[in-house]
DNA sequence: CTGCATGTTGAAGTGCACTTCAAGTCAAGC
DNA sequence: GCTTGACTTGAAGTGCACTTCAACATGCAG
């Protein structure tokens, strides 16, 4: 019914070992075995992977991510505080983007001098 | 004639210990002393501490900075390759801001399924 | 001249996010 | 039935970028 760990990991681009490490730090929740008590990820693992793939590329610390997952297993009750910790997020990222922006012209500006240095 | 480690660790942004960790690992090259032999910082050194800090914040690590400030020390016949480690640098710096950009969509579409939600 | 804050050093410790290890289980191919 | 390879677990290890510690030195206030 579900993919292997292998294929979870080729799909998620997470290494086996991390979608273990998340299973048991409860990022994610009781993945479904097979009779052998193997892991069998299902198309709702995969999307919640890749969200939770999203929420790190981001810079969302892993103990946040946690909590995030815990809201969610709580259900319906608890959207609204999962979309205020997405808000912050959100602003966070925005910021980040702000500052590398900022940051980049200080590059632009440094490879300029040695572009003239060099023609000099 | 320069300031104080505890100055300098303020106007940089820098915590005193990491300002003595970067001279360790050679990121800051041999800061002046006073008669006891306290670290005196000058506007030069203070100008390399805010250039290495936008290189951090940009996510450039320690080991490359070790690297470029390895090269500035060497002189002028280093500039084009500082100045291809920066554009390769610059590259990345681009590339993130796009990954933020586009994960930041992502967010934004999950804040409004939760509004949807709230107002259903 | 005596505290005491601030400085110095090398070495050890910390926190985060994994990653590797050791020891065992299970299923498919020969 | 036996090997092989992928899987399982808990525990220990890794790499990065600092941070803290321990032990000692210096300089200024009272």
């Amino acid at each position: 019914m579900g993919i292997t760990i292998q294929e979870a990991s080729r799909v998620s681009g997470l290494s086996t070992h991390t979608l273990r490490y998340y299973e048991r730090i409860g990022l994610i929740h009781e993945v479904g075995r097979d009779s052998g008590g193997r892991r069998s990820y299902t198309r709702p693992d995969l999307d919640w992977l890749d969200f939770l793939t999203k929420l790190r590329t981001t810079g969302m610390p892993i103990a946040e991510m946690c909590r995030y997952a815990e809201l969610r297993r709580r259900g319906p009750a608890t959207a609204a505080e999962r979309r205020r910790m997405l808000e912050i997020h959100r602003a966070r990222v925005l910021e980040r983007i702000a500052q590398l922006s900022e940051d980049l012209s200080i590059l632009d500006y440094k490879i300029d001098l040695y572009h003239a240095m060099e023609n000099s």
